[in-house]
DNA sequence: CATTTACTAAACGATATCGTACAGTAATAA
DNA sequence: TTATTACTGTACGATATCGTTTAGTAAATG
């Protein structure tokens, strides 16, 4: 029997102590990972199967299973790669802070680049697919980006509030808003195939306008904000 | 050969003049699509099978295929179905005018009762699931969906704007920004399972939320709305 | 009546895919 | 060297599901 210690794991099946045999290969496990994720992504989850994974990596088949115990340990495994992915480049949004109004842009500009990738939509795909039988990947996906997104962009409005910049509002609540008119219904019809990506120019101009509506509507109370953005 | 020629429309077999065998039963087209619809809403897209369908109707299963000529097409069906549903919910939101902000929180309230229905969540999740395969499902659902309540929603906006009851703005975009402020990440959430149901209660507060924040970014210039609805 | 079309029940062929077994080779530790 | 574990290639068994065929029954028209 191998490992089969491995499990959903992003490790290459941990040795328990120093290991008898011959050591499993992390290539191997990575190149298989890699295989997966990109059969899934320039197809849909019914492109992903074991043979074609195999054959993809340069791997047999029996090596798939040793490492990933199933298919669904192996879309499992995709899911939470494309997370981490996902919480790194959710870690590297801009913490600009040349002005609120322009930091808020910036996060809103580079925020909306990767929700309207080709990566994160299929990965909304697969969550959309998956969510009837596997609900704790939608939820940690869910926790990981959305929720940590939200309560991050909430902190920054609540040092803005505290410095006076806005009047006293939820935050959180007040993030969501500033998420949701970023997003419109951009998000939605990109998942169901519905609509074209939209190029930078008019993401840029969604996010500013968001910024400008939330500004405007959170400006300290008496303060009637005069903006030259007209046309 | 059977009629062959109802195709993917909700038609029951349109006989091509006075038919001159035993007329094809709609009963059983309205069985088999009513099933289909079950076993869809019920399970996945995966338990979605043309025997289970047949069983689940009470019909042959050669009586499905002459009705829908394929598993493709009962997709088809079932989701055109759903989408004639959707359209007519959202044409009986309320158009009710007491108020611009009363009409626009009974219409947002209505709407995302809808929005965050079993449902819709259902739908969008096959649309997300279909969107590499059939990308004209998900553009059709998108129109007649997303779009056309962005652009209704526009138009009242217009209205408003016309009357001077809102500064002069981009009613499209001040309609996707309303619609995405009273979504936030929840419809992200349902869509991949990451978030409960909310409640009326909540949604109303989201939806009310919102509308005070587009009315205010949005007031009359030179106007600087006092609320009431402190804490 | 005969003809035509819709429907049923059961069986069949064709695949696709899963997961496992087997026999052999490769790499590492004792 | 030997024991042990990882890996390969191929083959196999078990299903599931599609879509079709066949033979017969039901309901309509002329």
């Amino acid at each position: 029997m191998p490992t089969s210690e491995a499990g959903a794991s992003g490790v290459p099946a941990t040795p328990r102590n120093a290991a008898r045999g011959r050591p499993p290969d992390p290539a191997k496990h990575a190149a298989i990972l890699a295989a997966a994720r990109r059969l899934f992504f320039s197809g849909s989850i019914q492109t992903l199967n074991i043979e074609a994974v195999a054959r993809a990596s340069g791997v047999s088949k029996v090596t798939v299973y040793s490492h990933f115990g199933d298919l669904q340990g192996l879309i499992r495994a995709v899911v939470l790669l494309q997370r981490s992915e996902m919480t790194a480049a959710l870690d590297d949004l801009p913490a600009d802070q040349r002005g609120l109004r322009q930091a808020l842009i910036d996060l809103g500009c580079a925020l909306m680049g990767f929700l309207t990738s080709d990566d994160y939509v299929a990965l909304q795909r697969m969550l959309a697919t998956l969510a009837r039988q596997e609900t704790w990947l939608g939820t940690l996906v869910y926790r990981d980006g959305a929720e940590a997104t939200r309560d991050r962009l909430a902190a920054r409005l609540a040092e803005a509030s505290a410095r006076g910049d806005l009047r006293a509002h939820d935050s959180r609540l007040a993030a969501e808003q500033l998420l949701g008119m970023w997003q419109g219904i951009q998000t939605t019809g990109l998942l169901s195939g519905g609509c074209p990506r939209p190029d930078a120019e008019e993401l840029r101009r969604r996010v500013e306008c968001g910024v400008d509506v939330l500004l405007r509507a959170y400006a300290p109370e008496g303060i009637d904000r005069k903006t030259d953005r007209s046309g």
